[in-house]
DNA sequence: ACATAATAGTTCAAAGATGAACAATAAACA
DNA sequence: TGTTTATTGTTCATCTTTGAACTATTATGT
């Protein structure tokens, strides 16, 4: 019986995709502990980067954005909301519609946590060279993107 | 107030970061659904995987091994224990130290899971030459080793 | 030996994430 | 138009995860 051959761990795929996976967990913790100071969650970081980029953005687009379910965003917002990071107003023509938008305080929050969120990320990957941190992306947006349609 | 040189987005290792981290998210769920058929969770089978490569490891270990902490091990282990895929025994020297080990039926269930797992990767992975594959895994093991230290 | 500190594992309460069921609204179509 | 189907967001029950406090055991230092 000698399966041992086909055990993943011989296979260069599988193990260096458990160091990937490896890094994503390590670094989201040393990241959950470092944006702590400001009261904000990697989770929480995540909404305010995106109500940046895309201003007016229904809960929906969110939700999908940050690949978890409606409910979730629906937990996550009155806790923003409510200290003034964010605004959710009903949309004129589809009343089924919440656009969000980052307040004042919402922006100025989200520089802060970007310095720390980038400090972080340029201490990472500060030992790859710029093609090699660019095949990286390249390579993981088409897992992405093959994982997403399958 | 041009502060938008300075923004992340225009960071290619922010943004390829973000890329990496979504990778592994939809990874991490897509593997959940497909492991759904054997009743058994993505952190389930990392204890079985640690199992199987490190028998005897301690909890405490384990813990380390998965990046959790040492309650989490303890609410996962009796589920698993219970339905007879692994054994809890006293270290006789140390008292104080519970040992694990797979059972057969265990091993059995890993190779099943093992199988999907391997097969999500490969299809994940399948559009990397190995030379960037490894690069992948090589930088991925540098991240998480400067992370670790500091 | 004895007191103190460190370690392994457990318990428990609080917080997060998930998916199914639901209400309100809009779209599709006969 | 009127009926059926889809979509948006919420609620709720359930499951995970987490960290702090706790017990039992071992190590350390005087």
């Amino acid at each position: 019986m000698n399966n041992k051959q086909e055990l993943p761990w011989d296979n260069p795929r599988f193990r260096n995709w458990v160091a990937v996976a490896r890094a994503c967990h390590v670094l989201e913790r040393t990241l959950a502990v470092k944006l702590a100071p400001l009261d904000l969650k990697p989770a929480q970081l995540d909404v305010l980067m995106n109500l940046y980029r895309h201003p007016g953005m229904s809960q929906h687009d969110l939700a999908r954005k940050l690949l978890v379910g409606r409910s979730n965003i629906t937990m996550l917002l009155p806790q923003l909301e409510a200290r003034g990071l964010l605004r959710r107003e009903g949309d004129e023509k589809d009343k089924r519609i919440l656009r969000l938008t980052l307040t004042e305080a919402g922006e100025a929050l989200l520089m802060q946590a970007l310095k720390v969120h980038m400090a972080l990320i340029e201490k990472a990957m500060s030992q790859s060279t710029p093609e090699q941190c660019d095949m990286i992306g390249e390579q993981m947006r088409k897992i992405y993107e093959v994982l997403n349609e399958a």
